[in-house]
DNA sequence: TTCTGTTTTTGACCAATGTCAAAACGTAGT
DNA sequence: ACTACGTTTTGACATTGGTCAAAAACAGAA
């Protein structure tokens, strides 16, 4: 098993090997694409348990970031730093996906960080050990494959709603697209995932 | 090269067998994934050319975009109507791939639509025969995801930049990025596609 | 050239949102 | 219940950018 420790560098992750059953991770990934039997036991194989707890990071700007997570349960947050401002551009919650995708693709430095909002059980593979899975299963790559285009049309949307929509228009959206954010983000952090002050988030909500 | 006779209506596709040559695509290609002899061949054979001239439709709202599309030469714009304004959200150059993604994807009908802003020549593969070439050949559905890959870290500094950046910043962004935009598309265009207002972009312009 | 339609710029004004500082609120610990 | 701390709200004011209308610049056709 890889020690990844290293990569993290965070004395903190603890393995419970007892625990270990990507249940989960395989029923979710079914919803979307079947793999054979034998790419799961592969993937199986390949994957370590992580447990953070709250405040904790999973990724910090400047190193770079080598595996993709699978988020079990708990919840995250993608931030950078702007001008002395962290700017929070993402939330992960149970059943996502999460890496800094482009130092995971580019082996660059990340430019930001993830943060745990709350304690947090993930699954992670390296980037080595899926390029094996990549190679040797086509139904893995596929798997990948189908995974991007969803994420790529939820960027989409929240793409045309961040350049296109006014303060109030993003928050109704956030109401009644994910209000599962509103529950469990404090709204500092949710008021820079609208690209929003807190001020104006508060007012916003103020007069609904 | 290409003729632009009066027979063009906006809506026809225009097949010329005898132009058929997909070196530039597979000279593209090649820059980020190599593909076997046999899976080009195979992708030559389902891969239809058109030709559109300035101010014609690819696609239209309420279709379903049932094709991706590898543009040879031109440039073209993505664009949807809200609130009876023209959102112009994307441009498209010599060398990218281009569809109305989500409907692409989904078979939803298209909300957006897609228009020539200079006479172009692109290369049609449907979506059924994608899915036969993904099918056949693990290196095509390789390269797709590769493809994915740099699509989505591109929309993903869009996504940074529309959200938190100003007027000011977006637009030296532009200019340092991808200049070729502002020689070759209408300012008009160039401000919706910043997320700002023509006369802002013009302003900003001005006091440079 | 002149005419015409389109694109771009300019000006006056206004609405939306940001900033800074202070107050109010909530909650955990004692 | 009280304190201390972090979070959220409120108020006053500044700034950015939007809107509308008109002027200027530009491009193509006759």
């Amino acid at each position: 098993m890889v020690q990844s420790t290293k990569s993290i560098q965070h004395s903190s992750l603890i393995y419970l090997p007892e625990l270990r059953t990507i249940q989960q991770l395989l029923k979710h990934i079914e919803t979307f694409y079947h793999v054979s039997a034998e790419a799961q036991q592969a993937m199986h194989a390949f994957l370590e348990q992580v447990v953070l707890s709250k405040n904790e990071y999973l990724v910090k700007e400047g190193k770079i970031c080598r595996h993709i997570y699978f988020l079990e349960h708990g919840a995250l947050r993608g931030f950078y730093n702007l001008d002395g401002k962290e700017i929070t551009h993402w939330f992960a919650f149970e059943k996502d996906f999460v890496t800094s995708f482009h130092s995971f693709i580019t082996h660059q430095p990340a430019v930001e960080n993830i943060q745990l909002i709350e304690g947090s059980v993930l699954w992670a593979i390296s980037k080595e050990n899926l390029n094996c899975l990549l190679n040797e299963y086509h139904d893995i790559e596929r798997l990948v494959r189908i995974a991007y285009e969803k994420y790529y049309i939820r960027l989409e949307e929240r793409f045309v709603n961040a350049q296109f929509k006014s303060a109030l228009e993003r928050y109704q959206n956030l109401l009644s697209q994910t209000p599962h954010i509103l529950e469990r983000v404090p709204l500092g952090y949710v008021a820079s995932y609208l690209g929003i002050s807190q001020e104006t988030l508060s007012r916003v909500r103020g007069r609904l």
